[in-house]
RNA sequence: GGGUGCGUAGCUCAGUCGGUAGAGCAGCGGCCUUUUAAGCCAUUGGUCGAAGGUUCGAAUCCUUCCGCACUCACCA
């Protein structure tokens, strides 16, 4: 075959003749191993003492610059690039008439000597070329002079789905996922110096709970049983704490058979970690040390994000719902009825539900008018009891309420904390009220788990209880303000691939 | 789920009033031993997201569908 038609087709055919041709002229195309002395962000960094010495790079080809018998062309690997000049006198007739088989795209190993140009580019002039694996599907072709990128990869969507090429020809997304590394290996190392132990508890659970959302469901065949995949792990790690552990975390992947959107993913990731013995003021007091050191190891405590600058250095403001709702709605939540609510909103033309209970005027209006304000670091303390099933009563005495915080940051929710319910008898009674919601048909509400409630009714130390958004900490701190782009394979609708 | 926008070559994009599809890069064939968005010459490549419809004629207008983005709603 020896069609020139540039349709994709025929670049595969092509390539997969080079392929052969390359076999013919005794060079193997896809080898083993190959040794590499030096990365190329070393080599960048050290020309002083490695100049005039010999180095072996390897990595992939990002362009090429053919000039009759000698060439220079651009490596990459996964620090950086470097440029090679690549000479026929230098690595031999048969070399360079199989380097000039090659394309962009492909990885090769290259020894060489290392030099500067006479524009001053460090580049190892390469003295064996050896080909690591041939390319056979073209790369996204994008051009970059005096920090201007021309012809950028940007279609979101095949970004998306082929992140692979993202990954080669966006190296800031790679940048992304580094950070998200650091930050990963930090929040361990946060956890477990304060003495936490980290777990993994089932994905697939028989019961879903430790949240209100919709779950996705599967099937376990020689069980005959259906299972979900979990929502959160909460409950799993408070039966931790009764068995004994007092400091547990988990980095849990959550799947939540809900909406997409910026800031939603079917499959998220929380961090959840529960102490024995502390209450919800001790969990603030560690929420905020965390976010502080991971401010301080991204190297800045104010952080820019979504046009604000959020100001880690100051102590975070604690502001009970009551109080908030004073002084943005001019509403006494501790006075107010259902009634009162349905009448506020009707006053103030805010469409609502007349079915909503107290707990859900509350929330709703909380959304509305009062979470676009928290733009700084603040905990909401003190929520409404009908909805924090698994929280205890405010020991200040109001029932309706309950000991919760959540941490809002630039209008988003990051954290959200109890103290952990542990009385037995009240825990009971309020999961199954959730179960009679659900039973109503509320697919949201929580499923009645009997035997956690056993795992309490066995004894659960006063115990403080956390979940963080990680996603949104990865977002918060890498400055995306889309969930797509702190995830390596963010859900897409499943393309058909020919 | 609603609204708005987009979908044209492997990639990035043009395409006027409806008149039968263009560029750059990549590819293919040449020239070229310090280039770097390499250059020069030559050249190929299209189910214009899909299906219908209107029309003598549709990338263009209409309808439906698919995908994505943005946004609102839902959702911790």
């Amino acid at each position: 075959m020896n069609e020139t038609h540039s349709t994709l087709e025929n670049i595969l055919e092509q390539r997969k003749e080079k392929i052969a041709k390359i076999k013919e002229m005794g060079f193997e195309p896809f080898p083993y191993s190959y040794t590499v002395t030096h990365k190329s962000k070393v080599v960048l960094d050290n020309y002083d003492e490695l100049e005039e010495k010999t180095v072996s790079v390897a990595g992939r080809l990002m362009n090429i610059r053919r000039m009759g018998k000698a060439s220079f062309a651009h490596l990459q690997d996964a620090e950086g690039r470097i440029q090679l000049y690549i000479s026929k006198n230098d690595i031999g007739e048969e070399s360079y008439a199989m380097f000039k088989l090659l394309d962009i795209g492909d990885i090769i190993g290259v020894e060489g000597i290392v030099m500067k140009t006479r524009t001053g580019e460090t580049t190892v002039k390469a003295t064996s070329l050896t080909l690591l694996t041939k390319n056979i599907r073209p790369l996204p072709i994008v051009k970059e002079k005096d920090g201007v990128v021309y012809d950028a990869f940007t279609d979101k969507e095949l970004r998306y789905r082929k992140r692979y090429l993202d990954l080669i020809v966006n190296p800031e997304v790679k940048d992304t996922f580094v950070k998200r590394a650091t930050i990963t290996r930090a929040t361990r190392k946060f956890f477990d110096d304060r003495g936490y132990l980290e777990v993994e508890t089932p994905i697939l659970q028989a019961l879903y709970g430790g949240a209100n959302a919709r779950p996705f469901v599967t099937h376990h065949n020689s069980l005959d049983q259906d299972l979900y995949l979990r929502i959160a792990d909460e409950l799993y790690l408070k039966r931790l704490i009764v068995g004994g552990f007092e400091k547990v975390y988990e980095f849990s992947r959550n799947f939540r058979n809900e909406g997409m959107d910026r800031s939603h993913n079917p499959e998220f990731t929380a961090i959840e970690f529960y102490e024995a013995y502390v209450d919800y003021f001790y969990m603030m007091d560690f929420v905020e040390e965390y976010f502080k050191t991971i401010a301080e190891l991204m190297g800045s405590m104010i952080v820019e994000y979504r046009g604000e600058k959020i100001d880690f250095s100051k102590p975070f403001e604690r502001k009970s719902m009551a109080d908030l709702f004073d002084e943005y709605l001019k509403i006494d939540i501790a006075a107010f009825t259902e009634k009162d609510f349905a009448d506020w909103c009707q006053k103030n033309k805010k469409e609502f539900d007349p079915k909503w209970n107290y707990g859900q005027f509350l929330d709703k209006l909380f959304d509305e008018y009062i979470e676009p304000k928290l733009i700084q670091p603040t905990f909401v303390i003190d929520y409404p009891k009908v909805i924090s099933p698994l929280a205890k009563v405010d020991r200040k005495g109001d029932e309706r309420f309950v000991e919760r915080f959540e941490l809002f940051i630039c209008s988003s929710e990051y954290a959200n904390a109890f103290s952990e319910l542990n009385d037995p008898i009240d825990q009971r009674e309020r999961l199954e009220g959730q179960d009679r919601l659900r039973v109503e048909g509320d697919d949201e509400a929580q499923a009645f788990d009997e035997d956690f409630i056993q795992a309490i009714e066995t004894g659960m130390p006063p115990t403080g209880g956390v979940g963080i958004g990680f996603d949104r900490v990865i977002m918060l701190f890498t400055g995306q303000t889309s969930i797509k782009d702190v995830l390596l394979f963010p859900a897409m609708r499943s393309e058909k691939l020919s």
